[in-house]
DNA sequence: CGGCACGATGTTACCGGTAACATACCCGAC
DNA sequence: GTCGGGTATGTTACCGGTAACATCGTGCCG
C-alpha cells in the first residue's frame, strides 16, 4: 500500500497564500520576473522551491490556447532512419521550448488519421507527417485546423501546408542508372510494401523508369515487395534468387533490406558483387561498416527533421516561411557492393 | 498566406447551441450515451459530426484531474531494443485508452530528471523509467507525486514503486561461463559506457565476476567501453585487437556492438569463431541473420514493455499490483560465432 | 386520483492557470 | 501641495470541459 493520496501536488494558490500575495503575482514572478519587486520575487521563488511546485501545463494550455506540444506521425519507431528524423525535429523544437509527441502508424494511412485526430484533440500546436500520402479526412482535418503542418521525407506537389524532403524517384533512378552503367543485368528490385508508403512507391517507380529508358525490361518476377525489416530483406532475396537465379544486381529500397539480402547471398556463398551486386538506400550506419561496404544513397535524415522543426517554429512565431517546399537533396555513395 | 484564423475549432458550446440543449447534455451524449434520450443523442451526434467537433482533452484533463497520458523516459530512440519495449508499452496502454509520450535522455540521469519534471508538469498519469539509476531528485519527485511508476530493464532492489526486468548481471555471467567452458582465453569485453547505465554496468560486473570465479584474470586492457552504436563497436574491436592481439573471444554487452566488432574482425580477415569468437547480448533481428549467426542472449524486450504497461493500467484502475517487482528472465541462444 | 420513483435535462461551481483591466502607492516637477 | 506617471500588486473573468446536485415531466401503483 503506498501513501499516494497523501499530499496533493501544490498549486499556484498555495504558493500565493504562503507568500502572502495574489496568484497573479506568483504567475508573474515565475513567468516575467522583471515585473515583480525583487524581494517579492525571491520570497515566491523560495516558497515554490520548498514546495516543489511545478506549473500545471494542462491548465496553462487551456488558458493560453496553446499547449507547446508538436505532434509527429511516423510509420515506425523501430527504424533508425526515422529515429534520426525525429531526433532532428525534437532538437529544433526544444530550442524554442516546444515538446515533441510521437505516434506510430505501421504504414497505415487510416492509423495516421487516427493519430492526427488524437493530436488535434490534445491541442498540439503543429503537426509533422511522414510522407505525402494521407486520407482525405486527414487532409481535411489539418486544413480546417489551420495548424502549421510539415510533410517530411518526400516532396509534395500540393502540400497541405509545408513540406521538406527529396525526390525518392530521382534518387532511385540515380542508383539504377549506376547499376546499369556498370553493366549489371538483369536487375532485381526488393522494396517495402508501397501501400500508403509513397517513398517506397516512388523508389520502385524511379527504378523501373530508369531501367525502361535504358532499354531493360523489368517484369514483376524481378521485383519483390515485403515488410521493412532485416529478416524480410533476407527472405525477399531468397525468393528472388530462387525465382530468377540469373539476376546480377539487386536494388533495395532501404538499407535494412539490402543488409538482409547481403546476408542471404552470403549464406548461399555468392560473392558480392562478383556473383550478385547489391545497392541500398538510406546510408544507415551499418552500410559503411558491413563487409563488403554497401553502395547506397545518402539522404539527409537528421536535416529533414531539423528543417521541419525550424519551419514549424517560424510559423508558430507568426512569421512567414520562405520555402514552404524545401528540397534537401540526396547523395550517391559508391562503395564495394556494386 | 493561409486562412488559418478563419473559423476556430468548434467547441462543446457550439454543438449544444445548435442542438438546442445544454452543454452537459452534449457531454453525456458523447460520453455516456445511455443517459440521453435516443432522439436527442442522434441529433447531437449528427451536429458534432457535421461541425467536425473534437473534444479538447486539455480541458477535460483539467476538469477530471487525469490526462490519459503516460510518460516513458528512455535513453535512445535509435535503438531497436528500446523501440520494442516502447512498442510493448504503447500496445498495453492503448488497450486501456492511455496514450504514451516518450522522452529520450542519451543515457544521462540529469536529462532523465529534466524529462520527468516535464512529464509531471504535463500531468501524466504514470511514468515508465529505463533502468534503476536515477538522481535523488528524480526519485524524490516521483515519490512525492504518488504516481504509478515502473522501472524497466533491470531488477530493482528498492523500486521507487514497481519494476520489471531481468538480472543483467546473471545474464552476462551466463554468457561468460559459456565462453569459458568452450575454452576461449583470454576473454575481452566491449560494452557501453556504464555512467548512468546500470544495465551496462551490471553486464560488465557479471562478466568480470564469472571470469574471476573461473580463475581467469580480466585486466582493464581487455575491456573497452564506448558509445552504443555500430561504428563504436567496430572501433572498440579495433582498439582491443591492436592492444591485445591474443584475445580469443569477446563478449559484447549489446548486439549492436557485437555486429560492429564482427565487421571489424572480417575486415582484418579473422575467422569467426576460428580466430576470434564473439558473443552479443539482446538477440536483435540481425543476430540470427548475420553470417556467421551471432551467439547471444535473448531478453524479452516486448514483454518488458507490455508487462510494465499492464502494471500501470492495474494501478490506474485502482487495483493493487501483485508482483511489484517482476523478473521476466532471459534465454541464452547459442549460434555460430562462439 | 395523488404520490412517488425514475428518466431526461438543466444549473452551478470548479479544475489551475492567465489576460486585461483596476487600484494603490510613491516620487518628482511645477 | 497637488497632480501626473510609472511601478507593484490585486480583481475579475474566462479557457472548455465535467461532477454533483437540482428540476421537471411522465407513467405506474395503490
Amino acid at each position: 500500500m503506498n501513501n499516494r493520496s497523501k499530499r496533493a501536488r501544490p498549486r499556484l494558490t498555495e504558493v500565493a497564500t504562503l507568500a502572502g500575495v495574489s496568484r497573479m503575482t506568483v504567475t508573474r514572478a515565475l513567468h516575467s520576473p522583471h515585473q515583480v519587486a525583487d524581494a517579492t520575487r525571491r520570497k515566491i521563488q523560495k516558497i515554490a522551491n520548498r514546495l516543489g511546485y511545478t506549473p500545471d501545463l494542462t491548465a496553462r494550455g487551456l488558458a493560453l490556447q496553446r499547449t507547446g506540444l508538436v505532434g509527429a506521425v511516423v510509420p515506425l519507431l523501430t527504424n533508425s532512419l526515422i529515429a534520426e528524423i525525429v531526433q532532428g525535429l525534437s532538437d529544433a523544437l526544444q530550442r524554442h521550448d516546444y515538446q515533441l509527441v510521437v505516434g506510430a502508424t505501421g504504414f497505415s494511412a487510416r492509423a495516421e488519421e487516427v493519430k492526427v485526430r488524437a493530436f488535434l484533440s490534445r491541442r498540439v500546436d503543429a503537426i509533422y507527417l511522414t510522407g505525402i500520402t494521407h486520407t482525405v479526412e486527414t487532409i481535411r482535418m489539418l486544413r480546417q485546423s489551420g495548424l502549421p503542418c510539415v510533410e517530411g521525407g518526400n516532396l509534395a506537389r500540393q502540400p497541405i501546408d509545408m513540406a521538406v524532403g527529396y525526390s525518392s524517384r530521382d534518387a532511385a533512378g540515380k542508383v539504377a542508372r549506376y547499376l546499369i552503367e556498370r553493366g549489371y543485368a538483369p536487375l532485381g528490385y526488393i522494396g517495402a510494401w508501397p501501400k500508403d508508403n509513397d517513398r517506397a512507391r516512388d523508389r520502385r517507380r524511379g527504378f523501373v523508369a530508369a531501367c525502361r529508358s535504358a532499354g531493360l525490361s523489368v517484369d514483376d518476377s524481378l521485383c519483390v515487395e515485403t515488410d521493412l525489416d532485416l529478416p524480410a530483406g533476407a527472405r525477399a532475396m531468397a525468393t528472388l534468387l530462387d525465382r530468377r537465379p540469373e539476376v546480377r544486381a539487386v536494388f533495395c529500397s532501404a538499407d535494412t533490406l539490402a543488409v538482409g539480402a547481403m546476408f542471404e547471398a552470403q549464406r548461399r556463398h555468392l560473392a558480392i558483387p562478383g556473383d550478385v551486386a547489391i545497392a541500398g538506400f538510406d546510408d544507415l550506419d551499418i552500410a559503411a561498416q558491413i563487409v563488403p561496404a554497401l553502395t547506397t544513397l545518402r539522404v539527409p535524415r537528421y536535416e529533414i527533421g531539423r528543417r521541419a522543426g525550424e519551419m514549424i517554429c517560424e510559423r508558430l512565431a507568426g512569421r512567414e516561411v520562405a520555402n514552404a517546399v524545401t528540397d534537401v537533396g540526396y547523395e550517391f555513395v559508391a562503395r564495394d557492393t556494386a
